[in-house]
DNA sequence: CGGACCGGGCTCTGCCATCCTA
DNA sequence: TAGGATGGCAGAGCCCGGTCCG
């Protein structure tokens, strides 16, 4: 939506009063934007930067310096937004703390967004409403809003943002769905619908050349399980999966399978890290005598190996097989890698305290939670010939 | 009743490049 | 043509507990 610019002038008009009442008596502090800026600059300097066309706002500079912007900040980012003639601080300002967000946090929102500062009342109150269709309580938004101001302002569109929202219901996406996508990947709503719906497609197409028989449920299933897909390229999405393909020789329904189940997950990373951390894995394993069966069958029922960057999967590995755990009982119960190193590493000085035996027992005990580990532990020292 | 199986919860921004438009 | 809008990238796991089954 577009901002009026009368209400702008009108919003301009009234800023150092509006501010003057809101802060009190803070002093305005304006040394370094006050020097004169072409102080240094020899005429005929032939490599001297130009001079700015259009100065800095001086009364939006003082504005910002009295809300506790970090103007450096704020120019470093987006130097264009402080030579504006018109903005709306103040009443982004006053928004926000109606919205029950404090002093700090919206200076801290503008110095990283600064951009924040050019939307109007309006368009503000418009799209907080949009984000209530979505979120039960005010409060939600400002935790998000803290987090990532560029998420909900970067957008001057919320008639895209509504079509999103639209949109990305009509996948079949349920409301804890849409609430879990909006938290966890905000940046999702303020795509152009287009992106998002190409990326919708591409997940489509994927299904379908996989001889997938419900493109529209296999979406619905990598989007649940993988948030963060829809600010993802295709082009990365694409990739990742022909090489997942092409190194592993999967077969399209065994792909399709591992893509709609845990495999979601490892879509989204880089293309180069995927590959990379493939490669080390694969020559960890050889280094380890497996087979490429044995990779494989690790990588179908665990992907989220493909995750863990080649040192933490190298000290894991290491740490699990020194601790007494063979291969063949890691490929076994994979799930044992997804615990921290650290955290193994406990477990196993634990267990080797109390004389547990990996052969006869297994290892499903290490993949338990800590509640679980330690009534196990207790219960093995009470009666050690269990 | 203990343990295995399995799914789910958390979680992700801040910067740069490029295109668009007033 | 500056500034706005938008796309895309790098970065890199861990933990819990319900439920079912022998």
């Amino acid at each position: 939506m577009a901002v009026v610019p009368g209400l702008r002038a009108v919003i301009s008009l009234h800023r150092s009063v509006t501010l003057q009442h809101s802060f009190g008596l803070i002093k305005v502090q304006l040394r370094a934007t006050c020097l004169p800026r072409r102080l240094c600059s020899a005429p005929t300097g032939s490599d001297e930067p130009k001079p700015q066309v259009n100065p800095d706002n001086q009364s939006l500079l003082e504005n910002l310096n009295l809300m506790g912007v970090d103007v450096k900040m704020a120019r470093q980012r987006q130097p264009g937004v402080l030579r504006k003639a018109f903005t709306n601080e103040t009443g982004l300002f006053q928004f926000l703390q109606g919205k029950g967000v404090n002093r700090k946090i919206i200076a801290s929102i503008i110095s990283r967004y600064p951009r924040a500062i050019t939307r109007s009342i309006a368009h503000l109150e418009q799209r907080w409403e949009l984000w209530r269709n979505i979120f039960k309580m005010d409060s939600e938004i400002v935790t998000i809003l803290e987090r990532s101001p560029e998420s909900f302002f970067r957008s001057s569109d919320n008639g895209n943002l509504e079509k999103n929202i639209v949109f990305l219901s009509s996948l079949g996406l349920d409301a804890k769905d849409l609430h879990r996508l909006l938290t966890t990947a905000p940046r999702t709503f303020s795509n152009s619908l287009e992106l998002n719906r190409q990326m919708v497609e591409c997940l489509e197409d994927i299904c379908a050349e996989l001889g997938g028989k419900n493109p529209e449920q296999f979406v619905k299933a990598v989007i649940s399980r993988n948030l963060y897909i829809l600010i993802r390229s295709t082009k990365r999405v694409r990739t990742n999966i022909d090489n997942l393909r092409a190194s592993l020789k999967f077969s399209d329904s065994e792909l399709l399978a591992l893509l709609k189940g845990p495999g979601a997950e490892i879509l989204d990373l880089s293309n180069e890290y995927l590959k990379n951390n493939f490669n080390s894995l694969q020559q960890k394993m050889m280094s380890l005598g497996c087979q490429k069966a044995d990779i494989k069958k690790l990588i179908s029922s665990y992907p989220m190996v493909l995750y863990i960057g080649p040192s933490t999967l190298s000290s894991k590995l290491d740490c699990l097989l020194r601790g007494g755990i063979t291969m063949k009982q890691i490929l076994e119960k994979p799930k044992v890698l997804d615990y921290s190193t650290q955290n193994i590493m406990g477990r196993l000085e634990e267990l080797k305290r109390v004389g547990y035996d990996f052969q006869k027992n297994g290892i499903n005990i290490l993949d338990s939670s800590k509640k679980r580990f330690l009534a196990k532990i207790e219960k093995l020292r009470a009666s050690p010939d269990e």
